[in-house]
RNA sequence: GGGUAGGUAGCGAAGCGGUCAAACGCAGCAGACUGUAAAUCUGUCGACAUAUGUCUUCGGAGGUUCGAAUCCUCCCCUACCCA
């Protein structure tokens, strides 16, 4: 195995991170990987409760994928086990606790979003199940000696609800210990994870000083900011912008960010533009829009594709911005004649219920063809060729009587 | 084991015998505005029907009352405090 030099190495892993601790014995490791030409392993720990991955998850990701390029070894860890005991990250409610095989196949899924970011041919996944579920009580209990609960008071998150009395399960306490021992399992050089992981990871590297390997190397990296510009990214925030998302969905959502974001956005979610010509603040100062339309567009590609950009930003600018109906909608076709329009709007989906549907009539949201209906008793005469309906700015139908009706 | 405070619509949180489908905030939905699906402003926000109507909701089960989210009994659950 052919490795890049030390500086080159160091230089592309230390780009956008927060913390590294420590640098020295990140050069260290690497000296020694060159030496022996054995890759490092890099360690992710990744929560299958909810696989349902974000930007704001690409960004650790996108790092770990920086490992793989360089030659190194990336390891995904699904937390299975830690995941059949509950949450640990706190006042959120106890989760439904997961099967065994429910989270093998929530593992499985986080692997196939992830891979759209890694290179899936090298990455290991490992269920730590495999070794935290043969632990005996008196192994759990060994393990807990070596943490003090001042210690464990010490983790932000923690500090903060005890001081304001809000509950705190020991199971808890041993979470961070479960995922240290993680790391003594698996005697990975380096874990990866986000700012809000810093204790998570600390506490590995600890764990595996005492049991005797060498300490792995801690890297954390930014929280992407959401959508508000505000709270970290989080789908329970609604600020998040799924892998999963529509090409459209994503373009749009990625175009509602505060300019002040763009720079961030821009350096988390995008690869290293080599030799960029003009400073990306210069651009965003000279022009907001288009760099933001180019980010947005930036961002649509990674996960779709140069062309599926374009055709999102046009969908875009002419649903929203001029506010036309989009080029393709799918026609509905309806076994009826006519249709009481309340009915059809129910039938359509585009109102929950009838009484949502009426109130979307009488706020003026519904359009057929180019007639604005405002009676909620409207009855909508079927046709042979399609007709455009419209709900609200967004949600736009084509319905149309059954063909055979015609025939 | 003892004490205290609670369990109300998707969430948070008022209400404490009728005027309660239930204040208010957030989310949601809609409208206006905007370079933007952001921000802001306005409206709306249980379901069914639409003329002032009906039905199901306030942890669960009973009870008091013409009438209960509101009072009583028992039960379940949650949090904190003291041991």
């Amino acid at each position: 195995m052919h490795f890049p030099s030390v500086k080159e190495q160091l230089d592309i892993i230390v780009n956008n991170t927060v913390e590294v601790l420590s640098v020295e014995e990140l050069e260290k490791k690497i000296q020694k990987s060159i030496k022996t030409g054995k890759p490092m392993k890099v360690k992710l720990g990744a929560d299958p409760s909810r696989p349902d991955l974000h930007l704001g998850h690409s960004v650790v990701l996108r790092k770990l994928r920086e490992f793989q390029d360089l030659g190194h070894e990336a390891i995904l860890i699904i937390g299975d086990f830690t995941a059949m005991i509950g949450d640990p990250s706190g006042k959120s409610k106890t989760r439904p606790q997961l099967t065994a095989e429910e989270a093998k196949e929530n593992g499985r899924s986080y692997f196939d979003q992830a891979s759209k970011i890694l290179d899936p041919e090298k990455t290991t996944i490992c269920y730590n199940a495999d070794w935290l579920g043969k632990m005996t009580f008196a192994d759990v209990i060994r393990l807990s000696s070596h943490y003090t609960v001042a210690r464990m008071l010490e983790r932000d998150d923690f500090e903060k609800r005890y001081r304001s009395q809000a509950p705190i399960s020991i199971h808890e306490f041993l979470y961070p210990l479960a995922q240290g021992m993680d790391s003594v399992h698996l005697k990975n050089d380096i874990e990866l994870g986000g700012t809000d992981q810093k204790f998570n990871l600390l506490v590995g590297r600890d764990l595996q000083r005492e049991y005797g390997i060498e300490p792995q190397v801690c890297i954390t990296m930014p929280l992407l900011v959401g959508t508000d510009g505000v709270e970290k990214m989080s789908k329970s925030m609604g600020n998040a912008i799924s892998f999963n998302d529509t090409p459209e969905d994503m373009y749009g959502r990625a175009l509602s960010i505060p300019d002040t974001l763009i720079e961030t956005w821009w350096n988390l979610l995008l690869p290293n533009h080599s030799g960029c010509e003009t400073p990306l603040s210069d651009r965003v100062a000279a022009d907001p829009r288009e760099t933001k339309r180019e980010l947005a567009r930036e961002v649509v590609a990674q996960y779709y594709s140069a062309g599926a950009a374009v055709k999102a930003q046009e969908h875009f600018d002419r649903v929203i911005v001029q506010k036309q109906a989009p080029a393709d909608i799918p026609t509905t076709e309806i076994d009826a004649a006519s249709m009481q329009i309340v009915d059809l709007l129910l039938e359509l989906g585009a109102a929950p219920s009838k009484t949502e549907a009426r109130r979307m009539i009488q706020q003026g949201a519904v359009q057929a063809g180019d007639t604005k209906i405002t009676d909620i008793a409207a009855v909508i005469e079927l046709e042979e060729t399609p007709m455009i309906l419209r709900a609200g700015k967004r949600k736009f139908f084509k319905v149309a009587g059954t063909k055979k009706r015609f025939e």
